[in-house]
DNA sequence: CTGTTAGCGCGTTCAC
DNA sequence: GTGAACGCGCTAACAG
């Protein structure tokens, strides 16, 4: 690779000049501005972006930690950021962290100058850190500054008040406590009965660690009296293993028990599609990207984003 | 962030000298050692990597370009790639490309000294070039130097050995040209087929770049002629994709017609597993990083990796 | 054992 | 208009 000084010597002129021509261009002679570029494209010399983030002491490089389980939902973050970051020349440095320890080693590994910046993605465990340069996406830690959520409790109730709306009365709720948002769920669950002068059934709500098979188990053994007719569910991949729990109980879906995802849907043939609410990938990135830009980002603190509700096109199911 | 020199001044020695405790850190009098350390325990001083980057010529960013189709196959390498390439102590920068012009794009953007080197995977276009430093990974040009492909000849023998000792002898086969394995393809099918002493019927191989659900269109309409009971699709979209239109003309999968994957299957819940072809990510990761730890790259020469022949688990779909 | 010096490749003064 | 000089943070070679 050829560097500033072999062009500058086979232009004629000083690196200075070369550095001028390269960057602002003004005020330099036309002959010399010609001889360097002519020498550059000659050497097909581009400037070392190392040196460079040497001097501007910022590198371009955003650091993303994944630490989201579910792999299929990963790849559309990172589609979408990827796409936003290149869009404003910044580069998607990626790492997996499934637990604290990695997530800390990852950071610590990139904060050696290597990153300007730092995405923790989908942590479903706590880790309060106080580093700078450091934002938090769907995160446990929603208090800490610098994060971006989803509105957990929108989402829920827009979830019960389309399938009210579908005649669904009796709405079970599975969601285990491990996605660190089951207080803002059941916030928007009882709110959306509420203001549907819905009675609630405790016993249609399922939100510990244990597994959500183990729940609907009981859900269904109680199925006579509980009579449920939906049942929602953290997201896709829960929704999946569910519905093949309740096709395997001769429950039809969504006939005798509608299913809804709330966070995506799986959009595979040979699936079935299934309503939910789904995030914009897209509006997420480019809301981070345009907060990285921002040079005061002290002044960050912390944005709540509302997903949106996806029903399944009768139409597409041939 | 603090730099050498602070560290330095703090533990009253030279800039030198704290380099050497760091690194090597032989040589140097237990006081000055003790002093540097408690001095860089103080200031939580790292070395800036940008710094020895530009020193060394390199800084362990290994540019991955993903320009596969099949999202969901992506994530798998990307998994792999991260894990083997963090062991080694690199980082993972990524980029998504549709086209020839995204991939040159990237590959500019990356080899301006961020990356020593860079991997293209998935690439389905031709894209000749001559660049050092570039690995091929699943990609379209087979001739080059640094590549890695798939053994598709030997998947698609190993698929038919499989499904003829399973009573199916009538195997149709949908390939896309697009997928630029055609021919090994066909002659892994050619070769089992004469193994097994079996007639070779030119009416069952669609391999024109046609939709994959015309060519099954045609097939099904001339089913009572073909007879056919098996069928080689690309990979597990196309898998899926076919079961379902199967499926709506009242064939019954695997029963009737069992589908068989080149390139991976689904294991999703709810889902119908079937028989395939997979590939190790792992395999290949380690392959490759391997590959980039070799000084003497000159002689990476190409590599072909086999996949392992994966049968749904009967008992697994309870 | 340790400090000084030079230089990695670049951008930015500051004189000329 | 342009070139010499300096410094970004660090390491390697050379002196002492």
């Amino acid at each position: 690779m050829s560097t500033i000084n072999d062009v500058s010597r086979l232009a004629g002129v000083s690196k200075a000049t070369v550095s001028r021509v390269l960057s602002g261009s003004r005020g330099v002679k036309e002959a010399s501005r010609v001889a360097v570029l002519k020498a550059v494209e000659e050497l097909n010399y581009r400037p070392n972006v190392i040196a460079q983030s040497l001097l501007s002491q910022s590198t371009g490089c955003i650091g993303v930690i994944c630490a989201q389980e579910n792999i299929n939902q990963t790849t559309g973050y990172l589609f979408a950021l990827e796409k936003h970051l290149s869009q404003h020349q910044k580069h998607l440095l990626l790492r997996f962290a499934n637990n604290k320890a990695e997530v800390m080693h990852a950071l610590e590994e990139l904060t050696c100058g290597l990153c300007d910046d730092v995405l923790i993605i989908g942590a479903r465990f706590p880790l309060n850190l106080t580093h700078e340069n450091v934002v938090l996406v769907d995160c446990m830690d929603a208090d800490t500054t610098n994060c971006i959520q989803f509105d957990h409790a929108f989402a829920a109730e827009t979830a019960c008040n389309y399938l009210i709306k579908q005649g669904r009365r009796q709405i079970a709720l599975i969601v285990p406590d491990t996605s660190g948002a089951v207080d803002r769920v059941l916030l928007g669950y009882k709110r959306a009965l509420e203001n549907n002068f819905l009675p609630f059934n405790r016993n249609l709500i399922f939100m510990d660690s244990t597994s959500s098979s183990v729940a609907l188990q009981v859900l269904l053994n109680n199925s006579t009296t509980l009579n449920f007719n939906a049942l929602l569910v953290a997201d896709e991949q829960e929704a999946q293993r569910v519905i093949t729990q309740l096709q395997a109980f001769n429950k039809s879906v969504p006939e005798d028990i509608m299913v809804f995802s709330l966070a995506g849907s799986l959009h595979l043939p040979g699936v079935t599609t299934i309503p939910a609410i789904e995030y914009s990938m897209d509006a997420m990135a480019a809301r981070i990207v345009s907060w990285l830009n921002e040079k005061t980002k002290s002044v960050l603190g912390s944005y709540v984003l509302r997903g949106d509700l996806i029903i399944p096109d009768i139409r597409s199911r041939k």
